[in-house]
DNA sequence: CGTAACGTTGAATCGGCTCAATAGATGTGG
DNA sequence: CCACATCTATTGAGCCGATTCAACGTTACG
């Protein structure tokens, strides 16, 4: 599926979108987080060097669990998801990524879940060789990346706990609060919510009708107001936390 | 609660044992694995230098989320398990931990989640201002650690979909799967059980009661059998690896 | 032994799921 | 601009898998 965003496509376009790259990793927003932040500003060409920046539409695969990870990607703009499928369909999703946020690190072999674009995406795609030998010259940058892996996985078992131990308002509670958190937004009480209610939850461990029936829920009981399907905005925050922390 | 294997005991200790513990890293049988694989031979005295080794009984803890993250641990011998808590005591243990495995990585801060002993247990305690030192002068040993993180991330992966899309007879199949391959046994077939029900159901996001039924069905279909309450023999291990995987 | 902790089994309940219908949003072409 | 199709979201009714509550075995141990 989606041949049009294949890694084949993305190397081949290295050449003719070069001086780009080298442009975008000096003025990236994202220079100074994430993985790059490890490389000294006077070696930001071989950082670019080995950055292939890529333009991905709502819904198009980034990559596909079982391929070989030649890449690892960081979103620099937009909102993705990555999941994991059962051989009959059953789908859970183990992370949405923000800018900032990274995914594909498969040391060697393949990948081991998909990544496709829940809105618009821009993304920068690091070939696994180069980045190895960027990650050997600064070890810096390898910090770093340990440093991303380790939150994490804190963040993996803080969604063993949603998934293994919380109720459906519980869990939508720590979504909102999540997405509260980690995207961007208007103001702290304003979240947009990119992704679809099967997204949500295919993330949550729910259904689509619970999910829906919960958001109906909570705007019932005062806690948020759905203004639309796309956003919800924060009426009692107190409530929401102590909720999404398991009190009530 | 357990003030006897409280860090500042574990450190008092050092002094006392540290010749022991020179020995002890150099004929360790895990002295190739998991963490301590980066340290070449010749300087195997500066990994004994930051390493405590200790002793724990079944059920003692060996650290406390939210306690000062001094430690990282690995575990020599016996199976322990981490877990996190809610408020009103609901847990989720987000895994089990045998010879090899390492656990209390919180590169600064306190640690997120708690450990304690399921059996009895040795594990070694390296200090984190030590340890830091080690990786910076031993740079594969950073590569392992960020090795063995992400794996653990991915294992976390695979816990989500657990959690979120198995069915309880499902859980218990990949459960048993996952003990097959990373515990030790007598052979293949031959599954020893050191946790209780309640660990099982807390690790599988179940109760107690559905695991004991669960077993008794999987025993009854001839999946498996279950000569005691701590041990599982494999009887049918293509069956459990189809329901494990999800199919039927 | 006696007692406590752990495990199993049964009966009834319930939270979330399935199935089904409706409503809203988005887009398309006439 | 409307008619139509499609996709997403909401709501309702009934069901089911897992939980809760309770009783009873079993094992370990002082």
């Amino acid at each position: 599926m989606s041949l049009a965003i294949g890694t084949e496509t993305a190397v081949s376009r290295t050449n003719s979108i070069l001086a780009r790259q080298v442009a975008t990793c000096a003025s990236c927003t994202l220079r100074a987080r994430s993985l790059c932040s490890g490389v000294p500003d006077g070696e930001i060409s071989r950082l670019a060097a080995c950055a292939t920046r890529q333009h991905v539409s709502a819904g198009d695969v980034i990559f596909d669990e079982g391929e070989a990870a030649d890449n690892v990607v960081t979103i620099t703009s937009g909102t993705a998801k990555i999941f994991k499928l059962l051989p009959d369909g059953r789908r859970q999703i183990t992370g949405f990524l923000f800018p900032g946020d990274f995914a594909g690190l498969a040391l060697e072999g393949s990948y081991v879940y998909s990544a496709e674009a829940v809105t618009e995406v821009n993304l920068c795609r690091f070939g696994r060789h180069q980045l190895r030998g960027l990650l050997e010259r600064f070890p810096k940058m390898e910090q770093n990346l340990l440093r991303l892996t380790v939150n994490e996985l804190s963040s993996a078992q803080d969604q063993m706990v949603l998934l293994g131990r919380k109720t459906a308002a519980e869990k939508i509670a720590s979504f909102l609060l999540m997405l509260s958190d980690r995207a961007s937004h208007r103001d702290d009480e304003d979240i947009s919510l990119p992704m679809t209610r099967t997204d949500i939850a295919d993330y949550l461990g729910l259904t689509t009708e619970t999910v829906s029936r919960t958001f109906t829920q909570l705007r019932k009981s005062g806690c948020i107001k759905v203004p639309d399907a796309g956003s919800v905005t924060v009426a009692d925050r107190e409530r929401l936390e102590g909720l999404a922390a398991g009190l009530n």
